[in-house]
DNA sequence: GAAATATCTTGACAGTGTCCAGTACCTGTG
DNA sequence: CACAGGTACTGGACACTGTCAAGATATTTC
């Protein structure tokens, strides 16, 4: 059957079922993503994602993987974009970037670290998301090479990660706005965001 | 019918059944926990556990309940434990505890903070949840009272509520073990818990 | 144009959450 | 002790889900 506005081909499913499980994530939870939903909204029929991600988590990899990508890109952006200023301040644009990364993509920040995805299982995902964290990591060892100080970088560029990775996560889950009720989130984030290297041995 | 080795009322179906699901969630994890298998390992019949907890939301609110009422317990103890040494050793006590917590209690972990659940549905796991982190403040606090600097304590707070829940996330996910995959945690999670107070206006 | 392949549909099955009507047990009151 | 009322649980039903197998249709390749 030729379907008139478009084919028996959809075209671009796999592109349509990503846009599909991000509108249902956003609008319904993480926990109300299915294969019958998404292809629902893709106007396919319910087993068709099966046949270009396999299962669902091999759809929910997917579309966390895409989200690891776009972490990656925006960190990458913002360094660059720093470029010129001291490090302590490219990290903080850095941690910045990563918090307003997992506010605007809720949708992806959710399933990249609450789906409950083996990473040993997608070989794809796993290399994304070390690419999001090596920008990191390069930066901080740039740091601790200007410094005096012998600090060892895998745990600096561990401190400054879980920084911004537990910010991110406390405010996407509405926590900050649960314990600061009269706070606007935004001060405290940049409030802690000047905290991590402030006055100490790597100012 | 009356069962031989109890009763038709099963004396404790509720408490059993938190300890099924949390059976669940570590051999099988937070995705595959379902009413149905709760009620199987519990031994009675699929539909007896919504007469306790109305629905599986229900369900997994009171298992997360019950493990910021365990978190919030564990934080005191160690603020306890460690009274008389500096505010900061206090502190550090505490943000160990709560890593410490979050490995010992995976099950409770991931439901508390991976499961999607609504506080302001829940008000009871909402006030156990303020309780666990009211602690943490009121040490933060203390400590900028002995210091002349005039730092915002909510900030502070904030700043290290989420170095110790990151690291405690990333922990848990993997992510540490598979960033640092030469490294054990263990060394990584002190390291950076001397971090946050060191050289600077806080020490 | 025919064969091979990729893409999608249709139908089926077991498992799930939730509702509803019924059954077994306990508890308080006379 | 009887018995009424409430609590704790059962059993069946329904719509929904993920997954599998088989078939239909479009595209690509030769």
């Amino acid at each position: 059957m030729t379907n008139p506005t478009g084919a028996y081909h959809h075209g671009n499913l796999p592109e349509a079922l990503l846009v599909a499980v991000d509108e249902i994530v956003i609008a319904q939870g993480l926990e109300n993503v299915s294969l019958r939903a998404a292809a629902r909204r893709a106007g396919v029929s319910h087993s068709a994602p099966a046949h270009h991600f396999g299962d669902k988590d091999g759809l929910l990899a997917a579309y966390a993987e895409q989200g690891f990508t776009m972490l990656a890109d925006s960190l990458e952006t913002a360094a660059i974009e720093a470029a010129g200023q001291s490090m302590i301040d490219i990290l903080k644009a850095s941690g910045a970037a990563y918090v307003r990364f997992a506010v605007e993509h809720q949708g992806h920040f959710q399933a990249m670290f609450r789906s409950g995805l083996d990473k040993s299982t997608y070989p794809e995902l796993a290399a994304q998301s070390r690419r999001a964290f090596r920008g990191l990591k390069q930066r901080v060892e740039m740091l601790l090479q200007g410094g005096d100080d012998a600090a060892d970088a895998d745990v600096v560029a561990a401190y400054f990660w879980s920084i911004v990775h537990g910010l991110s996560s406390l405010w996407v889950d509405g926590a900050l706005e649960y314990m600061f009720t009269e706070e606007r989130p935004e001060r405290i984030v940049d409030g802690v965001l000047s905290l991590p290297f402030h006055g100490g041995a790597f100012s």
